[in-house]
Parts: structure tokens; C-alpha cells; sequence
DNA sequence: AAAGATACATTAGAATCTTATGTATTGGAA
DNA sequence: TTCCAATACATAAGATTCTAATGTATCTTT
């Protein structure tokens, strides 16, 4: 799924839908690339999305009618926007907050204690 | 891994070694089914691991020295023990404040705000 | 006597990722 | 001016990890 470099990369499966719906949902409209460098950014270089497993994932959020595509050249290279679709922007919702319920419920079973922040 | 009543299953990926450690952290020794059933126990029924899924990783982690076993018979039953060995402690110890660092980086991602719990 | 719970296990197939590779343009440094 | 890094897309083989199905056997409850 992603280059990551602190973390143990098993713990990250799953995650990358959740990632980009929800980036969508803060910005509009992003294209691959520039979704790459947000999420470096975003988690201050812990976090490295590889084409190999983002690609496809847009490909098939887009597929699953999640997403919508607009393809604008810029300079001489071509940029392939993504923007949510009504259906794709409850899913970024119910999976956001499906995050937040499965952390909850891992530190139930986790035996760990929520942080005091 | 696991079937998971009311979460994205996706999400799940990656965290059966994490919950397998840290339940034979807190509790010594446990043998596989009563694993599944304190699981179901802490999540309050939200989780519930397949034998599929728990069989081969408690084999794997025994085949990576993580854990140890010990076969009991029990009435007409056997059971099959698993305990940490003092590599797999420090595993576990591992993976768990891994999974708080990933949570606390996908909140960084996902723009969502720690609770005030 | 049958069904559900306890207790182990394996396997085919699906989903998701990693790693490698490929194409092409732009911009900056040597 | 030439070359490398960055930008920007994409695919594909193979690995890993799960689901769902199946199998064996014992114990307990109805």
C-alpha cells in the first residue's frame, strides 16, 4: 500500500480508501500526485503512498462511482483531477467515522487507555 | 481475519498480531479458542476473530519465536497453550504503542481531532 | 438423541499491498 | 547543454493476509 517509515506497514492495510476520501473531502479536487506529497506532509514525512497501490485505488474508487475525473493539461503534462461524488462524499463520512469507531473499539481490546489531550 | 460486525473490515487488516500479543501480555497464557472468546468479550461483541484467521497467525508467530506453547488435555479436550516468549514480550510491547503512533498519525492525515476523553 | 458449545486445524479464493517497470515532460544544476 | 531530479501518469507479478468453507472430535444441555 505505502512506504511508511516508522510504523510496522501491516497496521496501514485498509487504510488508503479511508485516506484519500477524506482528503478529497477537505480539498475539493486533487489529482495522484499532489495526494502523494499532501499525505508526506500531513504526516510529516511518515507517511509515503506508492503509485503501485494508489493508482489502482483511485481506479476502482472511481469505478465504484466514488469519485468523478477531469483531466486538465498543465505545462505539457496532463493532470487527472479527482473529485468526490454525492455517493463518494457519505462514504468519505461513514468511513471517517468507521476509523474513529475501530480505534475506539481496538483500545478496548487493546487494554489501552484513551489520551488525556 | 476476522468478521467484524459493525466496521469496515478493510480497516482491520494488519491488527490480528498486535491483539493476539497484547491479550497474551495481559493475561500469561491463553489457548486459541479462548482467545476468540475474550475478544468478543472486550470488543462487547463488535469483533470476533475465525479460526481461519487466528490458527495461522498463532502458528506463525510461534514459528517466528514469538510465542510458546504448552498442550494440555483438558476433560477429553486438548488445548494448546500459547505464551509469550521474552522476544515476543518485547514484541508486543512493540506493536501496541506502534498502533497508538499510526492512530495518532492517521488523525494527523484524516484532519480528525484527538478526543478529550 | 440431537444440537450447540468447545477445541483444534486446513484450504481455495479474494482483496490489498509491495516492488519493479514503463512512458513522458519540466526544471534546475553541473 | 546535458543529465538528473521532480512531476505525472500507469500496469503487472508476486507476497501477504484475510474470508468462507470444510473437517475432526469431545462435552454439555435439552
Amino acid at each position: 500500500m505505502y512506504l511508511c517509515i516508522m510504523y510496522s506497514k501491516e497496521l496501514l492495510k485498509g487504510t488508503l480508501k479511508t485516506i484519500v476520501l477524506q482528503l478529497l473531502s477537505d480539498n475539493g479536487r486533487m489529482y495522484g500526485y499532489e495526494i502523494t506529497q499532501r499525505v508526506k506532509e500531513l504526516s510529516e514525512g511518515e507517511l509515503k503512498l506508492t503509485e503501485g497501490a494508489l493508482y489502482p485505488t483511485l481506479h476502482k474508487l472511481e469505478a465504484d462511482g466514488f469519485l468523478s475525473t477531469e483531466k486538465v493539461k498543465v505545462g505539457g503534462r496532463m493532470r487527472k483531477y479527482y473529485r468526490l461524488t454525492p455517493v463518494g462524499r457519505t462514504d468519505a463520512f461513514r468511513k471517517t467515522n468507521e476509523f474513529r469507531s475501530f480505534t475506539a473499539m481496538m483500545e478496548k481490546v487493546l487494554n489501552i487507555k484513551p489520551r488525556l489531550t
